[in-house]
This record gives structure tokens, sequence and C-alpha cells, in this order.
RNA sequence: GGCUGGGUAGCUCAGUGGUAGAGCAAGCGGCUCAUAAUCGCUAGGUCACAGGUUCGAAUCCUGUCCCAGCUACCA
């Protein structure tokens, strides 16, 4: 379907050395949202996760247990794709840099920097950690006895030279400020553009790209003469190295377009609209990648989102050393893959960092999803089950119906917030609508209306005509708000239009089905809207007790 | 240390010169269709601190205190 737009987005692809905590797959559920928005508009979306597997730590890790690298990796992995499979995440490729394409895409970018003049053969000068490898300065504490490594300060740090191969990094400043100049949202959110900007005028330096002291890599493909690094019988020449990490990591939005095997692919699919990244690794992405793309004469993904951290109580940062981490597994047991999908993506804003507990997700839950919104699905379906025996009441004109204002308005802010990636105030804009068809049930009691209907009197035959309107409009709104809600929770979704007696027309990761926006026009259910009967109604989002916590 | 942003109701935050706001949590009342739900009302703030400009400052200026981010080779 070429005609349709495409909408390419990724997210950072995560480090697998632990389970993955709700704070790292944050990223990822947030992406997902934005995936499944443009799979349910209609847009050729591709959506890629993944994992980033080449590092000294893993290998030393893996030898660590004694445990062969490749097994010990696919152990890994395999945390991070069940943990996403929990939350209804749904990439069109979990991409691994272990992958075999990945590994030639990764080595055709360093032959086209080379071809381009922008690498070559260097030293690399560190201070060098007998256990764990070189050394970042920033890493390192100094002591009187010299520099030392925190996790092993009983160790003397040596300071080595290695062979190294460098990517010229610093010739790219000028044209990266052009860049920036030309596109100047390309950054987002605004502040995190003034980071790098300001970083880049500073002076950029050149960055070292492989390594020699360790194997567990993508090979370097050049040798030191300038030759392939391949050997006759297609093994890589291990005097050659392996590149090192950004060569190798931020490779795989390309990889995951169809970069190099499928020219096809990757013209239709590159550049990204949009890479979501947290604020750790900006400069990677802001600087690095776009200077290497350059170098390769490949156009810059349209724009890179750099999202903030779920903290901990206090504003302490999450992590699994410090124990103040949330178990996704935790999170989704207590409220459903939907819930703590809802909670997370409201809890904190897409473009800051926000303190989040236990006790602050249940609040949202029961009061947002158990009393607002589940409790107003609830509701309608009951009333109007009861009062027009199970007939499914049509929703009256626009301009006969309060609520279709209303919805116009939740529509466009909702639209416009997912769009430019404030997922919280698109669920905002979304929740005032909600809270506008509660209203709504106070103001029109539909109960009485009911009694009076059967008052066999002469306004008995009025109160028919409007209890059947009122109730035609809740049953719409709640159709609209469950359909369009459906990106953030979409499990709950069909089960709401399952008990309104609608079908739901998409697949379980958003695709097919019409474009969402005809269906989310207040009366523009399509046929399906003619006529129907109301499922039983069931509560979606049981409300929880509040004492309800892990451990 | 330098640069940037921020400190407003119990909590999370909006509010950039003109009588302090929202949501949640709390209290009271109404209603009964509903998941002890929902609707309405109430309470609660010397807007970090101290000066200054102005008829008037949360909002502008100066200083102080506190917090966060950035300040290059970790995945």
């Amino acid at each position: 379907m070429p005609d349709r737009p495409r909408f390419y987005l990724t997210t950072a692809i995560a480090y697998p050395n632990n389970k993955p905590g709700l704070h790292t797959l944050y990223e990822v559920i947030g992406a997902d949202v934005v995936a499944r928005w443009h799979r349910m508009k209609g847009d050729d979306t591709r959506f890629l996760t993944g994992t980033d597997e080449h590092s000294v730590n893993i290998a030393e890790s893996a030898a660590a247990q004694g445990r062969d690298i490749r097994e010990y990796v696919e152990s890994m992995v395999e945390l991070f794709t069940s943990a996403e499979d929990e939350l209804l995440i749904a990439p069109d490729r979990f991409i691994r840099t272990t992958d075999p394409d990945h590994r030639r895409a990764s080595q055709e970018m360093v032959r086209r920097a080379y071809a381009s003049g922008d690498v070559y053969l260097g030293k690399y000068e560190g201070w060098y950690c007998p256990n764990e490898g070189f050394k970042a300065l920033s890493d390192l504490h100094e002591t009187p006895d010299g520099m030392r490594c925190p996790n092993h300060p009983n160790v003397t740090l040596q300071w080595l030279t290695e062979r190294n191969w460098f990517f010229r990094l610093s010739a790219y400043a000028d044209r990266l400020l052009a860049h920036y100049a030309a596109h100047p949202h390309w950054v987002q959110p605004e502040y995190r553009k003034n980071e790098m900007l300001a970083f880049i005028r500073a002076g950029l330096e050149d960055i070292s790209i492989s390594r020699e002291t360790f194997h567990w890599g993508i090979p370097f493909p050049i040798a030191e003469n300038g030759e392939t690094s391949e050997r006759e019988d297609g093994s890589w020449d291990p005097e050659a190295g392996v590149i090192y990490v950004w060569f190798d990591a931020l490779i795989n939005y390309i990889t995951g377009a169809g970069f190099p095997d499928d020219p096809t692919s990757f013209a239709r699919y590159w550049p990204a609209d949009l890479h979501v990244i947290g604020k750790d690794i900006n400069r990677f992405h802001t600087i690095i990648w776009p200077a290497m793309l350059m170098s390769a004469g490949i156009d810059l993904p349209h724009k890179v989102w750099v999202h903030g951290w779920l903290l901990a109580a206090g504003g302490d940062r999450m992590s699994k050393s410090r124990g103040n981490m949330l178990d996704p597994s935790d999170v989704v047991k207590a409220l459903g893959a939907d819930g703590a999908r809802y909670v997370t993506l409201r809890e904190v804003p897409f473009d800051k960092d926000a303190e989040v507990s236990w006790d602050s997700f249940v609040r949202r839950y029961n009061a947002d999803l158990a009393n607002d919104y589940g409790n107003l699905v609830n509701r309608s379906i009951t009333m109007a089950g009861r009062y027009l025996d199970g007939a499914r009441p049509a929703p009256r004109a626009p301009a006969e119906a309060p609520l279709a204002a209303a919805w116009a308005t939740a529509l466009e802010g909702y639209q416009r917030n997912l769009e430019s990636l404030l997922l919280h105030e698109a669920l905002a804009s979304l929740w005032d609508f909600v809270g506008a068809a509660n209203r709504f049930v106070e103001t029109e009691a539909p109960w009485a209306l009911a009694k009076a209907a059967k008052a066999g009197d002469a306004g008995a035959a009025a109160a028919e005509v409007r209890l059947t309107g009122v109730l035609g409009d809740l049953v719409e709104a709640v159709r609209l708000v469950s359909l369009a809600v459906a990106p953030f929770m979409p499990s709950i979704a069909p089960r709401a239009l399952d008990q309104l007696g609608y079908p739901y027309p998409y697949a379980a990761d958003g695709n097919g089905g019409p474009p969402i926006l005809d269906l989310l026009a207040w009366g523009g259910a399509g046929g399906a809207a003619e006529s129907g009967r109301l499922g039983t109604p069931s509560p979606l989002l049981p409300r929880l007790d509040v004492e309800t916590a892990p451990d």
C-alpha cells in the first residue's frame, strides 16, 4: 500500500544486563502508544525496539557465570521480550545487535565513513581497570593513592594506550549546527536541544570506534592497511578488532529499516520519523549519530524526542541496585497491562521527570480508571440495557447532543497532544470528556426519565424520546472514549466495544480496520452503528483495595 | 566551579504586572443508574527567603538558600 503515509519510529535498544524495571520500559510503553495511534490512523507504521548485546561487560557477566556468551545473552534478552509482551508492547521488529543483518549494516557504515575519509588509525589512551577494562574518567575517583574505580577500590588502575580507529566527529560541528538551524524542532523538548547546541559550540573531539582488547562485538571490517579484514574463508581477522559501541548500537535504527540488504524497504521507511530516547543518551543520538549518517550520505531522522525518568520517592533515580524500582510484573499483576500503561503515562509527563510510587499509581488507577472511566462504561450500559430492553440507542445529531461539542474539543486536544508527544496531556484531554459525560448523567438523570416514561400520563411519550436520546448520547460517548484510548489501553478497548455490542475492527497490534479518525466522529460508528444490541455490562477496571502493594 | 531550568494548597502541578487556580487526597450535602460509585459544596497557601522597581509583583530587578539538568567516549 504505497499510498498510505508511512511512520517509522524507534526506541533506544536496551542493554540486557538485568531484568528490566518499569522505568526502563517507560520509553517503550510511550513509543508503543504512538505506534498504535499511527497504525489505527491507517499509516504504514514500523515500530522498532530491541537489545544492545555487545559489550565487554556482557562478555564478563557471562564468563563470571561460566556460561557461553550467546546462551547467556539469549536468556537475558528473553527477560526483555517477555516484559514487553506482558505490557502489550507490539514492535514490528525486535532488533538485536547480534542479528546477522545488523552486523552487515554496522560494517557497511564503518566502510562508508572510511570511504569519506572520516576514519583514521590512532591511539586511545585511558585508565584501565584490570577487572573491567577501560574506564571513563567520569566513572573514577581520584584518591591519595591514585585513580580508583568505584567497583574495585583496592585495584590500582593503569594508564594504557591502545591502537584504535577514530571517527572524525570534530569535522562535523559546523554541519551539525547548520542542521540544527535548518530544523529547529528536530530535537525536542527545546531545553534538550539547547543543551546539545551548547555542547557542539564548545567544540567536538573525535571518538574512538574500535577496540582490540575484547572480542564480543562486530568485527571491524577494515585492516590496518585499509583493505578489508575479511579473510578468504569468510572469517574476520581478529587483529582488526571489533566495532566499538556507537557504530554498533546506533546503527540498529537503519538496520531495522532495511539497510543495507533491502534498499526498497530502506527507501520506504528511512529517514525515521521519530527516535524516542532517554535523556542519558541524548548526545549520542543528536550529535554522534547525525554525524555518522552525514558521513555515510544518509538522511537524518526527522525528530528525536528526549523523555525524562520515573523517579522514586524523594527524587532518587530508580535502579535495581538501589532496590527502589517498580517491577513491571508486579504492576501488571495489580493494575493489568492496560492499567499499568495508563498510570505510567498519565503520572509521568513524557517530557519531564516525575516521582512515582505504588500509592500514586493505585490512586491514579482508582480515580481515573475505576471511578471515572470504568464506572461510566458500566453505569451507561447498565442503564441503557435496563431502560431500553437491551436495544442499543442511537446518538442524537451533533447539534442536539450537548456531549457532541465536548467531544469535538476533547478529540482535538487528544490528537494534538498525542501527535506532539505530550502523552499525559493527551490523556488529560480525554478525561475532561469522561468528566463531562459523568456530569451529563447527573444532569439528565435517566432513572427519573425512565420513571416518567412509564407513568402513562401526558408527558410519558416525551420522556421516552428524551430517555432514548440521552442514553444514545451516553452510549456514543462511551464508544468514542473507549476507542480513542485504545493506543493506551489496547485490550480494554475491544472489551468495552464488545459490551456496547460493537465489533472491534483492529488487530491486536492496532493494524487493519478503518482510519480511526473516521470512527471517532460523533455518530461515526459506520454501518455497525445502525442497529444492534448491547452486550452484558461487567466491570472492566475493578477498583483496587488501596492496601494492595507488592510484598 | 560554569551554563540552563526550577522552588505556588497535604500530594502532583498550571498560572509571566491587576482581587491566588486545577486534579487527587480530606470534610459536608444530594442522588441512586453504577465498581462504597457519581454529582455539588467546603476547607486548606505570608506563591523558598530578604531587599528593590511600580498605583499595584507569584509574575520584573538584585542578593541569599535549596533542588534538577548539561559540562564527551558507559549499554
